[in-house]
DNA sequence: TTGGAATGTCAACAAGGCTGACATAAAATG
DNA sequence: CATTTTATGTCAGCCTTGTTGACATTCCAA
């Protein structure tokens, strides 16, 4: 048959799955990374701050109250790295930090009226340029590239983000 | 009417366009992203690189004796930055720096066969999980995904990765 | 031949990861 | 009630990788 490297199994067609397809698709993701970042860089810059400030700020507006544990199992990184982050947005009057009622060892965390605003512009230039993307895309390209994002996960990841998917706000 | 907030215009049904839906494709890229490196950055961590190093592997490997100044373009960093990368991997020898023959100012970068072995690791499993991804989501979903990120880049990016993309081996 | 562009190097600094150690308070458990 | 575990914060030090600024070298073109 002399099929090549991709003609291993399941009965499924694929043929698509070349080395040089994969390969393009690794670049389009390096690329587009990029491109989805560097308008909310420009506004942390000008703010003094960095991406790390943006993740959480995101996920703070996104789940109201949640805690310092949880957002660190979410954005993945050490409680020292967050910390210091955290510090400073509280510090700044953009992130308040509240004693939990329930166990108050806990601290619930909220965005303040500037943080919500300084979100929201961070927010608003992400979603302009996914926006376009999708509008130049179509319909039936976005739910490809949302499938193919969700199989990318690590499956831990995957769960955090099916939670998020799932709220309604 | 009262549409909501994405009825303008085109003529086009533009109503998958929600706040919501973008939030998520946002989320979608934040997280799929982080797999998208974990593999090749626990085989960089094991060599003492990071992903400043992988990316300089990658793009020498993909245009074989390209200059300085053609990968400070792709990358997007300084010279600075760049060379500290480029002279640990000429220093360990897995990245060959020979001067320029029609211009001795340039150096026309090559891997050793060190730097190629270390590179195809990296690219395997990266591709790996690409490959693993795209065959969850089908040829369909791939072709959407592909063409979402392209219109996410920047306008000059997407010029490198179109030409990277048009180059037969 | 001289000035400017391209290239590379050195030094210093900042952001934001990391580990390790330790303190505190509160909850959970014996 | 005593002890252990959990959640959080903080200090110190390290690494990678980005940044500027200053400066040397090389080449080309006026």
């Amino acid at each position: 048959m002399a099929e090549g490297p991709n003609s291993a199994g399941g009965g499924e067609n694929l043929l698509f799955l070349t080395d040089e397809q994969i390969r393009k698709g690794i670049e389009a993701m390096f690329f587009a990374y990029r491109g989805f970042t560097a308008d909310p860089d420009r506004i942390l810059a000008s703010h003094g701050y960095g991406r790390a400030h943006h993740r959480a700020l995101h996920f703070i507006n996104r789940t109201h109250g949640t805690t310092v544990n949880n957002l660190l199992s979410v954005l993945g990184v050490t409680k020292q790295s967050l910390n210091r982050v955290l510090r400073t947005l509280i510090e700044d009057g953009l992130v308040e930090s509240r004693v939990g009622r329930t166990d108050r060892r806990e601290r619930n965390l909220y965005l303040t009226t500037e943080g919500a605003s300084l979100e929201r512009a961070l927010s608003e230039a992400q979603r302009d340029r996914m926006r376009a993307a999708y509008r130049a895309a179509g319909p039936q390209a976005v739910a490809g590239f949302r499938q193919v994002l969700e199989a990318m996960m690590d499956d831990e990841i995957r769960a955090h983000y099916k939670t998020i998917k799932e709220r309604r706000t």
